[in-house]
DNA sequence: TTGACGACCTAACAAGCGTTAGGTAGGTTG
DNA sequence: CAACCTACCTAACGCTTGTTAGGTCGTCAA
């Protein structure tokens, strides 16, 4: 459950050490050489758990969606659906920035070396991230009903743009928490800066 | 002016076609001999332009990082300085995506290619970066004076998460116009989506 | 005419890359 | 005890990488 890089076997420990560095270097940055050594074994014993670098790109990343799919669907659980538009809002905003911030390398990779993959690379993943953003373009829809659906969407990219981009200046242990943070980005997107207040 | 790629001579070429396979395949995932090519030389010659891939990349976001404070100044200068505070935002917001999507590929290497560098790299870069950033914040604190500064810190990266992260998504030639977008920027970041309208 | 210079090319270098074949040690199963 | 499986290791392969040394050819100033 809460193991680390240390106390897991074999695979794990392979698919952690290449989450972190994919994450820290990107995928055509990162050498198998690398990963093996920050696993504790040798390069060529990579391929007792894993195919290709590529497969095991898409090995880490598809970790990572399927724990930030988890993050919204517990969120959407735990509201009774009746909550005002601001509170669900916030609750699955949350949820977002916990799974890409607390959840390990997984997802933090999803939005940080995605694009570091070649093209014909991140074509074997555009599928689980689809059903990702699937799932919010239902809530926003139920969130923000008057909204035409081409005007929603291009709200919604804009949410995403600011969420992700938080990673890279967001400091989790600074002064501003991330529920802080939460609250900051849902007001933000549904009152605005408030030019008069 | 307008010279493309075909017109212009030895560095300039080598300078335009690393800027834009630096853009499609990040700085790890480009060789030498890819830029070479599509410059029309040979790898060797590169090095008689630029003395390694690493001076050719920080040369490449130099440029483009002088292109988008030129962008902020001409706006900046466009204005009277007593205009509403939705439209002076508004003016700054298209001159910075216009930067990105209108002026060729060294101000988009900045968007896309910048976390792609190793930190090393990237610490070579962050003066300027710091500079353009400098820019807005001035700005932003004086459309926004009521906020406190840490807050106000806060809204304006959550503003360039929301505009750099269109680079993903946005297709100039599409539906939405660039002058529509910095306007639904401006007018989310300012008042939100709007729950009730 | 000579000499220098800029802009390129050829050919190679050492190092590192992803990947593979074949081997070893320990645990489990019949 | 034998057979087998899992989890590794060693050693190498062919290839690509950034980089360098030395050469060529046209232009232009003295």
């Amino acid at each position: 459950m809460t193991a680390t890089l240390d106390t897991q076997t074999g695979r794990a420990r392979v698919l952690g050490a290449a989450a972190e560095l994919f994450v820290a270097q990107g995928y055509a940055g990162t050498t198998l050489r690398q990963i093996a050594e920050a696993a504790g074994i040798k390069a060529g014993s990579v391929y007792h758990h894993f195919d290709s670098k590529e497969d095991l790109f898409v090995a880490v990343l598809d970790d990572g969606i399927v724990v930030m799919i988890d993050a919204f669907e517990d969120a959407a659980a735990s509201l009774a659906g009746d909550e005002p538009v601001p509170d669900r809002l916030a609750a699955h905003v949350q949820a977002h920035l916990s799974a890409v911030f607390e959840h390990g390398p997984f997802t933090t990779a999803h939005v940080t070396a995605f694009y570091s993959a070649p093209e014909e690379l991140r074509e074997r993943l555009i599928v689980r991230r689809n059903d990702y953003e699937a799932h919010w373009k239902i809530l926003v829809k139920e969130l923000l009903p008057h909204l035409p659906a081409k005007e929603r969407r291009l709200h919604q990219l804009l949410l995403f743009g600011a969420m992700n981009n938080a990673i890279e200046w967001f400091d989790s242990s600074g002064s501003v928490s991330l529920k802080r943070l939460s609250a900051l980005i849902t007001e933000q997107f549904l009152n605005g800066v408030g030019a008069d207040a």
